[in-house]
RNA sequence: GUGGCCGUAGCUCAGUUUGGUUAGAGCGCCAGGUUGUGGCCCUGGAGGUCGGGGGUUCAAGUCCCCUCGGUCACCCCA
């Protein structure tokens, strides 16, 4: 063995069949429901410039030490794309599509963290986002949509988180009831200073002191102005009617700064793992302005596939699809015949393979068994000379012969 | 960025505590048993610079240092 042996960078890994036939069946099963929603993909480039994520907060986490940033050779100050809502807020003020602009994308993610289990430097997430309105019934819409997406992948140990943040009216005043609240009590090194510039992270501290100072905080969904609570309401009795059970979780404060009234989380309850969020998202009502476009109000939410997955082996659901083919032509008089054979039945639009290198019948027998084919198609010296092929049922039952010309006709009506 | 644990065959791991001749197992792979037939079984084979570098020693997979990588947790998020 030669030298150094390279391997896939730190928090990255690669997708190998049949992983990657699961990937595909997960993407399909969003595509479709998405579609059917009436959602359109779109397709943002992996990286932006670095001043558009940046308006996902300064204050943030994402911004301030998980950027994947980089000068080009033009001196242009770039980023690898940190989240999904960004580019597509940037997308829709370039382009300003007619309203309601409703868009799904499947797009790998980059952050500069230590990985762990269920967080890479690029994961890979699945999402929508709503632009046109902050009427409460797109809330519902689009949480629902998270909702059906886990269940019909099979998951059932979900729990939904549902929160309000508020507007611009009512969440500063709540902060500084927030302030005043924490004032008096005894919060953890972290946070004791820190409480003043962002007090909703305290809310989000698992350290025992800050858990104690929120458990009596007051709490946002109280302090909601009357158009915030109104708008709260009709989301809540919205998920009601749709059947979709939901905790309202007052400490849901989420990373991103630019949340505005409803955020909401999906967590697995089968993840023992820290990272349990498998799809969150929530209402950005001032983003759309913020990056030079008109008042938009917006939600939406994304979903990191490889959790998701992580979730499904732990409740043992979406298996993935058997990767398996129809026939596999085992040839042992010297591989013409599995040559032509093969393509003529691909032609035909059925799924063939074949063994190589003129293996011994036993060696080709057991590709073909473990290639999950239904059928195998033998040609030996007998079947060459006689103008026949045949042809035989993996799965048991009794093998036949058939003449040359009317294999493709015999393989169709044994599948 | 901080901390714990771990790097031995393609994969999962013994062996490291008490350094000692050619480093093992299971699975997988290849071949044979069955000269035209897969799965089950039996036999054999290929495959390792013991993550890398340095040090201690007559001798290092085993002890020490450094380094790289993996993993889990914190922070935060999908």
């Amino acid at each position: 063995m030669a030298g150094e042996v390279f391997k896939a960078p730190t928090g990255t890994h690669d997708v190998v069949p049949p992983t990657s036939a699961r990937w595909e069946a997960l993407e399909r099963v969003f595509a479709d429901l998405a579609t059917r929603a009436g959602f359109g993909l779109l397709r943002t480039p992996v990286f932006e410039d670095l001043a558009v994520f940046k308006r996902v907060g300064e204050a943030t986490d994402v911004v301030r030490k998980e950027m994947y940033d980089f000068e080009d050779k033009g001196g242009r100050h770039l980023a690898l794309r940190p989240e999904g809502t960004a580019p597509v807020v940037r997308s829709f003020v370039q382009h300003r599509p007619p309203l309601p602009w409703k868009v799904w994308y499947q797009a790998p993610m980059f952050r500069y963290e230590r990985p762990q289990a269920g967080r890479y430097r690029q994961h890979h997430q699945v999402g929508v986002e709503v632009l046109c309105t902050d009427d409460a019934d797109l809330d519902v819409e689009v949480i629902a949509l998270g909702h059906d997406y886990l269940r019909q992948l099979g998951l059932h140990q979900v729990t939904l988180l549902v929160n309000s943040l508020g507007d611009a009216t009512c969440k500063p005043a709540y902060l500084d009831a927030l302030r005043a609240h924490f004032a008096t009590r005894t919060l953890c090194d972290e946070h004791k200073e820190r409480y003043v510039e962002n007090p909703l992270r305290v809310l989000d501290c698992k350290r025992e002191a800050c858990v104690g100072a929120s458990a009596d905080a007051p709490r946002m969904v109280d302090n909601l102005c009357e158009p915030c609570g109104a708008h709260f309401a009709r989301v809540t009795a919205g998920l009601t009617a749709a059947g979709i059970d939901h905790t309202v979780e007052s400490r849901l404060v989420r990373g991103l700064d630019y949340y505005t009234r409803t955020t909401f989380e999906f967590q697995a309850d089968a993840l023992d793992a820290a990272q349990s969020g498998v799809l969150g998202g929530g209402r950005y009502d001032g983003l759309v302005e913020s990056m030079g476009g008109p008042p938009t109000p917006g939600i939406g939410f994304g979903s990191g596939i490889e959790r998701v997955l992580l979730a499904c082996d732990a409740e043992g659901v979406f298996p993935g699809p058997e990767a398996s083919i129809d026939v596999f032509v085992v040839d042992v008089t010297g591989g013409e015949t599995a040559r032509d054979l093969v393509l003529e039945l691909r032609r035909a639009g059925l799924g063939a393979e074949r063994a190589y290198d003129g293996r011994s019948m036993k060696s080709q027998m057991k590709q073909a068994d473990r290639s999950g084919a239904r059928l195998a198609l033998i040609v030996g010296d007998d079947e060459l000379a006689a103008g026949e092929v045949t042809v035989r049922p993996l799965s048991g039952g009794d093998q036949d012969r058939v003449p040359r010309t009317d294999v493709i006709d015999r393989v169709r009506k044994l599948l």
